[in-house]
DNA sequence: TTACTATGTGATTATATATTCACATAGTAA
DNA sequence: TTACTATGTGAATATATAATCACATAGTAA
């Protein structure tokens, strides 16, 4: 890989990481982990205002995480790129390891 | 979990994410995956200026991702969390899907 | 001591992101 | 048609993040 493709594919990665990078963000996509929701569920699922969870979810669909469709007045969101929820494991294994560093610290103290 | 515990869960996930979701963090990262190295060298892989790289490291650091020690003048920085390097495979995985899609698309025209 | 090097940090500014509200749209149902 | 519901969007604002520069610190070496 050149130096260029290299920035370039770093770039992707932290566009992709950065639209993941937002609490509400990722408490959508565990929900819809379980199986796709209507925005209206969503909303009272991670306990925002209905228009903010509807840019979350704009973000989401456009860096390719999500996909969407209509039923009558619902639109439903579905989980496009499992292979993410694999990351938020990694995610939570790092913060177990963090957790337990500081149990021994305190112990040591 | 209850509610809040999830809420915070959520955050602390966020918080990791945000961390990494910078092309010049992400660059690090890789460039630390083969070996420890110091700021200098880090600075000339990512092509940042040194204080600004600084500033990166400190968040990576903070986030428990990275840690350093110190060589004479020099800082050295490692990869802490190996087990981030596992996302950007992921994210890899999910770049070259989308790419892929985006072929037959392209293709389907 | 002085001069040099690698690094970190504070202040400033620039830029990007998130939130809120009011409104637009589009399907539904009477 | 009218009224209703679910959703998206633009503008304004608030907030967070990044980059740059000048300076501080701390180790090294003469």
């Amino acid at each position: 890989m050149t130096e260029k493709t290299k920035k370039i594919v770093y770039e992707k990665q932290a566009e992709i990481l950065k639209a993941l990078a937002h609490p509400v963000r990722v408490a959508i996509l565990y929900f819809l982990k379980d199986g796709e929701q209507c925005v209206c569920d969503i909303a009272k699922y991670v306990g925002s205002e209905r228009s903010n969870v509807s840019k979350h979810l704009s973000v989401l669909v456009s860096c390719g995480v999500l996909d969407f469709h209509k039923e009558g007045l619902n639109v439903i969101y579905r989980l496009k790129a499992r292979c993410i929820m694999d990351f938020f494991e990694c995610i939570t294994t790092c913060l177990k390891q963090q957790a337990n560093e500081n149990i021994k610290l305190l112990k040591a103290m």
